[in-house]
DNA sequence: GTAAAATACGCAATCGTTTGACCTCCAAAA
DNA sequence: TTTTGGAGGTCAAACGATTGCGTATTTTAC
């Protein structure tokens, strides 16, 4: 492990200053020709190499975005990683990782780590049991541009990318209207999430357009583990006004939700139809998927967010970016 | 954006030398108890907080390890990303990454770019592409240590961490066997794979093991594609001695095998049983999930994986890192 | 032939932190 | 009273690259 070699090194060499050289290499005009030559050449043969953490510590800036998730391994985010990563390696930034498991402490670890890595920049998608904001007020405060996405803290002043679930619903629950289906229950996830909520208004938004009264105890909601679905099913099935169509939270429930009505004998996609929301690549692989899916678009939304905020980087000046993707149904042929 | 507080501007302050600052910030023994405790009031004041990239830069240490895989969002290596995180981040290193598209001109791109950031080591699974390793090589001229993981290069002096899917393979035959199949066929993946072969290897030593002899004609390849698939199970199943029960390279794999078999209504888990290997979290919600499944653990390969990293990192002169996990058959209890 | 302008390069400071080598008290030992 | 010596600091160099400014040498213009 010899020394790398340093512009210093070549300056020696060459018997030239050191600026000389850092000039030659960067082909400024107030260097002649004949130098040029000779510092490049020689920095080629030893295989020179800038010490980027010179650099980065020179010019106050990393070429490094932090990206911060609850889970790495979650489908969704998974493919949001790898936009991101896409997006940012075209514009030469790399890419630091964290996940904060859906913890608040680790978040804030984690956080803090980025900032005395002094990343240019922030895409965040916030832990589930976040309450406490002060360490991304600190990150404003450093001056480092966060943009949040999927999860978004509720907070005026903020960039963020997400997926509007209220289109993607309404096409949902009108494909099920246009098959016929004239009660149609939703299984949706926990009240105090937005994606719940955006859920439930795309589903009164399709029934009031189609001039359907919107009964509310056709729409349940689960905790999203089997057992809550499983609830959350038996209480839909239980009604006497019985759903043919169900809109669930996600795959997983749509899943186990499936399970639960074929032990029930419902026979699927006669008796009772399923469409969902896509996290899962390879759910059309299951016994019975849904008929449709509204597709959030993961990649997508992470080159978006990476584009912010590379935006962002270029001129901080720039206003609050609210980029809001439109969820959009799926329909699956058979 | 105020320039963040740096130890000069502490020292001015408190009329005292920076270097001063710096061992009182470091509680080093050579300095008074009252300034030691002035200069860390004030630094908790002003919110100071070193500046890793000038530290980097002075320590030429980054307390950062590179991973590069081949694609982000797959199940496997994003589960082995998590516990590449996970095992970083509980020794403060973090993680900078990079993802080659299974592309040989993208994986050199972020080799370098990496070594530019100067990161400490390396985690890499390399690219299907990759047939020239000069690369690889020029980081281990830098010194910086290059754990392969997963996929690795066919090169004697490297460190590893792989998982051996003998054993696995092994077990899942024998199981067949025990539950009484006696032709049993695989679909196996391209000869080249290092993977390919030791499926083999251990479907051999199974039939070996219980004196039957092995049948080449009942091996066949898929290259990974749904009609190469479909093609290796119209071989298999033409054949005259044919199989009641298929070893498939992956879930992917077995899933197409599964449709495939349906469409020419075979009863899946009566004509035919399928074993597969372990690839996506969720096979068991499938129509007709395999009875079991080698599983390859990518989470515990990615820790492990780092875990050697950072032995070699605090001990250079370390040997070469070795590390095989053994696959395991997981029976899947309907 | 001389002044002006262009060309090609060197000097030195700077980024923030660390660290080995001094320095300066003051108290206790000789 | 002169040493020692430790406690508590300070100085300055170093890490590698960049950059504003100054300057020597050459070229051009008149």
């Amino acid at each position: 492990m010899p020394a790398p070699p340093t512009i210093k090194e070549i300056a020696r060499r060459l018997n030239i200053s050191a600026s000389t050289v850092s000039r030659a290499l960067h082909d400024h005009p107030s260097i002649g020709l004949r130098t040029k030559m000779r510092v490049q050449q020689l920095a080629a043969e030893l295989n020179y190499e800038p010490n980027q953490t010179a650099i980065f510590f020179q010019q106050r800036k990393t070429f490094t975005i932090g990206v911060i998730l609850p889970e790495l391994s979650e489908a969704f985010f998974s493919a949001a990683i790898s936009g991101i990563e896409d997006m940012a390696g075209r514009h030469q930034y790399s890419v630091l990782m964290g996940q904060s498991h859906d913890e608040e402490e680790r978040e804030k670890q984690i956080v803090n780590t980025m900032k005395k890595h002094r990343v240019d920049g922030l895409i965040i998608s916030i832990a589930k049991n976040t309450k406490d904001y002060t360490h991304f007020v600190s990150l404003q405060q450093a001056g480092i541009p966060v943009v949040f996405f999927d999860r978004i803290p509720n907070l005026a002043d903020i960039h963020y990318v997400a997926c509007d679930m209220v289109a993607g619903t309404v096409q949902a629950v009108k494909y099920l209207l246009g098959k016929g289906h004239r009660v149609i229950g939703m299984i949706n996830g926990p009240d105090k999430l937005l994606a719940s909520r955006q859920r439930e208004e795309g589903y009164i938004k399709a029934m009031q357009k189609h001039r359907l009264k919107y009964d509310p105890t056709l729409v349940v909601s689960s905790d999203l583990t089997r057992e809550g679905t499983d609830k959350a099913m038996s209480k839909l099935l239980s009604l006497k006004r019985h759903p043919t169509a169900i809109v669930a939270f996600n795959d997983y429930v749509a899943m186990d939700a499936v399970q639960y009505a074929v032990k029930k004998k419902y026979k699927i996609n006669e008796d009772l139809t399923f469409v969902s929301y896509a996290n899962l690549p390879i759910s059309h692989y299951t016994a019975f998927p849904p008929v449709a899916s509204v597709e959030q678009f993961p990649y997508v939304q992470g080159q978006r967010a990476t584009e912010a905020l590379l935006e962002i980087l270029a001129d901080p000046t720039s206003p609050w970016k609210k980029v809001t993707l439109e969820s959009k149904l799926v329909i699956h042929t058979p």
